[in-house]
DNA sequence: AATCCCATGTAATCTGTTACATGATTGC
DNA sequence: GCAATCATGTAACAGATTACATGGGATT
């Protein structure tokens, strides 16, 4: 249940066009929940369905043609109740914990390989987080409770790559190349 | 495409029915990868299907019986390919981090309440899994190549916990009650 | 008129979640 | 016999992914 209120998120950012929206979720609200464009345009549909959004009036709201969103006083409340909510955290989901855990039964093959492909992939995203870090939330400017906030949501993501980073150069520390299977 | 793999994973360690399959994704496997009983049937289905695992030969297979899954040399080889694929790493999608990004554009409400719930729900899973280490991996034992891959598994989880305690309560320091609504 | 890009969608499929249904076994 | 528990499933739906379809405007 996300995927509307990230949108909502969005549009109070600033109120845009499906495809303007799909680009943003390549990157700022992107970077900690991402969407392709056919979710968004079902959600922006269900949102207005649901009286939380509106598009902006326009000429003819034809096909082809731009529709600009923006979010109405039910969606701004509707968003400030989820973010009250409680919901718990989601347990850990994922694949690559998950395959070194099947490399303990069917041996690593070439997973050294493809974990070397990861760590440097997260630390291409890792050095894309710091550069706005230090672009947006520059040391010793003062900010507001709004900039404190999403500093802090950028901090989440810096931490959690340099974790990634962390355990897979661990990982590869201890993995030589092939290394022989365990038992069948 | 890792429900199958996790299955495949978990029947290797041990032959099992869907039941104790179950059970055991409470735990165990399901520490990295979460899957319900309605799920893991169906899955079971399709592996049999598919050649991949196979019912051990029982009296009369009708429903309410018990039916031991073992897996099959090609699901074997199944998972040793899926450990080697190119699986690029899923971007973040956490309702969390998005929350608190979306408490900087409504304020943030009640969500120190919920930060404060969260801190402790992974206070105690970090406990969980410290325990398990000391009980699986003591200090100083000496481990093969099984081992050492699973501890690195179960190091993933620790610290990934450790990520969000520290982070929560970062958030939590730079939050004090009922903070002021930025700008509408 | 052909091609490319902007923009909005539809359809099919897969994965995951929630609620419910059915049969077998065991203890009372 | 009844209730509880073990065990295996079905059904309906929600959410996410992938592939494809449609149309407008600008360029060449």
């Amino acid at each position: 249940m996300s995927l509307p209120h990230a949108i909502l998120t969005a549009l109070l950012e600033k109120p845009s066009s499906g495809l303007a929206l799909t680009r943003r979720f390549d990157k700022s609200i992107g970077y900690f929940w991402s969407a392709t464009h056919q979710q968004i345009y079902r959600e922006l549909g269900k949102l207005e369905e649901g009286g939380l959004i509106r598009a902006l009036p326009s000429p003819q709201p034809t096909r082809g043609q731009k529709k600009e969103y923006e979010v109405l006083p039910a969606g701004r409340a509707e968003l400030a109740a989820w973010v009250d909510r409680a919901e718990d955290p989601k347990p850990i989901r994922d694949p690559l914990l998950l395959r070194m855990r099947a490399a303990a039964v069917v041996g690593p093959g070439g997973l050294g390989v493809e974990l070397s492909r990861h760590l440097a992939l997260h630390q291409a995203q890792l050095k894309e987080y710091e550069e706005i870090e230090e672009r947006d939330f520059p040391a010793g400017a003062r900010d507001g409770a709004q900039d404190r906030l999403r500093h802090l949501v950028l901090r989440g993501g810096i931490e959690l790559e340099t974790f990634w980073i962390g355990w897979i150069e661990e990982a590869l520390a201890g993995m030589p190349e092939a290394d022989s299977e365990p038992g069948a």
